[in-house]
DNA sequence: ACCTGTCAAGTCTGG
DNA sequence: CCAGACTTGACAGGT
């Protein structure tokens, strides 16, 4: 078994390069339409710009595994932008970030923000998550990654009814086109635990994205490898994938930490090893980003059990 | 140059 | 019914 590792967003590391440079709506209306669209265009140029720098210098330490901003294009689907034609005055900067993903066989990813939930019984809330939905399967065709990128959702609030919001979660997305190329469905800290996702995401036919840390808040260790398992099962064109992060304080357990803590990765990773996967990828969520990869796996070979396989990723001993 | 409060967005809890 | 927490990185305004 082989299990990659990758980071989010930004790296740290590389100087003035981040992919989520913004401009505050407040600051955008005070503007003229013509130099708030200019201001806009120069932001997004930034950030692809960074997004690229980042997706060398992964490839360079020998990550393959990236999940993009969702603020690539600042105020994309803010009412103030209506009409804005960011596809085309932003198509040979999308283009290289999606060629340079093909050409180095990289994996990545989008995760759209909680505030746009699929299941919202409110009509206003839902439009707005499908128009978000569809911002970032329009980004996706910007890059010329259509049927290669995954959007990672959650499934939302409860509204009083979890298994009423199931339903109206499993409803939206079979009214979305190709939603089953291109969603996949991770489990949440405070309502939908992996069991609950598993059934929903089978049921709307989706991968299911286990990510460790919310299933250990939510439930604890109990029967992680079997549920490792069954959620590697819901993945047929890909590497099954999980996420991976450590609680930032026994005070603030759902917070992210900075690194990633060596022994409970063992124990997740031992999970994937148990349930005899042939190979995983491993989203990491830790401040550290890009860091917390290097770090993870030079602990893991450290700790025994573990092997480096290069500098982001590692195989059992 | 640095520090602090604020920010597009939704949901839930507590008062 | 409303205010505040939740979470995160970056802006915006002030020193």
């Amino acid at each position: 078994m082989r299990v990659r590792f990758g980071f989010v967003a930004m790296a740290p590391g590389l100087a003035d390069a981040s992919p989520s440079r913004t401009l505050t709506a407040t600051a955008a209306a005070a503007l003229d339409p013509e130099s708030r669209l200019h201001r806009l265009r120069a932001l997004a140029r930034a950030n692809l710009d960074a997004t690229l720098r980042i997706l060398r210098h992964a490839h360079a330490h020998g990550v393959a595994l990236y999940r993009f901003s969702s603020r690539l294009v600042p105020l994309a689907t803010h009412p103030l932008t209506e009409g804005w034609d960011w596809p085309g005055e932003l198509a040979e900067a999308f283009a290289a970030v999606g060629a340079f993903v093909r050409g180095h066989d990289m994996r990545v990813s989008f995760h759209p923000d909680h505030y746009a939930p699929l299941s919202s019984p409110r009509p206003e809330v839902q439009d707005a998550a499908r128009r978000d939905y569809l911002h970032h399967t329009r980004m996706i065709a910007a890059m010329g990654l259509s049927g290669r990128v995954r959007l990672v959702a959650h499934v939302g609030g409860a509204y009083g009814d979890a298994e009423a919001a199931m339903e109206t979660w499993a409803a939206t997305v079979s009214r979305l086109q190709r939603s089953r190329e291109t969603l996949a469905l991770e489990n949440d800290d405070r309502i939908y635990d992996g069991a609950a996702a598993l059934a929903l995401a089978r049921r709307a036919g989706v991968p299911l994205v286990l990510d460790f840390h919310h299933q250990r808040v939510l439930r604890g260790d109990a029967g992680l490898s079997a549920l490792a398992g069954a959620a590697a099962a819901t993945w047929s064109d890909a590497p099954p994938k999980f996420h991976l992060s450590s609680p930032a304080s026994a005070a603030r357990p759902r917070d992210h930490a900075e690194f990633i803590d060596p022994a409970g990765a063992a124990t997740a990773l031992g999970a994937l090893r148990d349930a005899g996967l042939e190979a995983a990828d491993v989203m990491l969520e830790c401040k550290a980003k890009d860091a917390a990869v290097f770090r993870l796996v030079r602990d893991l070979a450290a700790g025994g059990g573990w092997e480096a396989d290069g500098e982001a990723a590692v195989r059992p001993l």
